[in-house]
DNA sequence: GAACCGATTGCCT
DNA sequence: GGCAATCGGTTCG
């Protein structure tokens, strides 16, 4: 699911409007199997969701202040979910770098004292920023993928346009346990990568 | 209840 | 490259 993640394009839309970028950096987390799972002791209050029903989001707050969102893959009764670590913007770009600007304003886009804006490249490359980029909080946990709304929100997927993405298998970012699991999936030409592949070190990263 | 810790980010040197 | 910020979830007593 993950492979065939990468190169979609995810829409988010709050209150009519909608952001949108194409997915370039995905990680797999499976369930029991799987140490470095919020699923790996089994169902809690906060990972039931990855057990449950397919094609809904998963969000959880991480460090007490950002969030990240994950896509439940798995069918219903089986843990998995794919957290989406970067999103290569397509639409909703001036949206999206207002929310990451936070409390500075709408001002602080424009030239002059405040906050630079970031540049498209790290406006949702990391989990946290493609979170605040698209408004995506807590009160998205378990919302449809399938576009149907929710308290003004949607969310959904497009086929991707354009060439195929070429795909590279790393080492998942930021896990102690089960560190040596390539399940992180990156299109290896995008710029816009929470970090950029590691160099070419031989037989590091294998082609998928 | 209390202690510990994390699928991160941004600012510091 | 180091490290603080900050809080919900999980575990333990």
């Amino acid at each position: 699911m993950a492979r065939d993640l990468l190169g979609c394009v995810l829409w988010a839309e709050r209150d009519g409007v909608a952001c949108a970028g194409r997915l370039v950096e995905v990680e797999a987390y499976l369930g029991p199997d799987d140490p470095a799972s919020h699923a790996a002791r089994g169902p809690t209050p906060r990972s039931a969701i990855m057990f449950g029903r397919p094609a809904v989001a998963y969000v959880y707050v991480i460090y007490g202040m950002h969030h990240c969102l994950n896509l439940v893959t798995e069918a219903d009764g089986t843990a998995g979910a794919v957290l989406v670590r970067a999103l290569e913007p397509l639409a909703g770009r001036d949206l999206m770098a207002a929310r990451r600007l936070g409390g500075a304003g709408p001002a602080a886009t424009a030239t002059g004292g405040g906050p630079r804006r970031p540049a498209d490249r790290s406006l949702a490359g990391g989990p946290g920023r493609l979170c605040q980029a698209l408004g995506i909080d807590r009160g998205w946990n378990g919302m449809s993928l399938l576009g149907e709304p929710s308290g003004g929100r949607r969310l959904w997927l497009t086929p991707g346009a354009g060439p195929p993405p070429r795909l590279l298998a790393l080492p998942r970012v930021g896990v102690r346990r089960a560190a040596d699991r390539p399940w992180r999936l990156v299109d290896a030409d995008s710029p816009c990568l929470s970090r950029p592949p590691a160099r070419p070190r031989r037989r590091r990263e294998a082609p998928v």
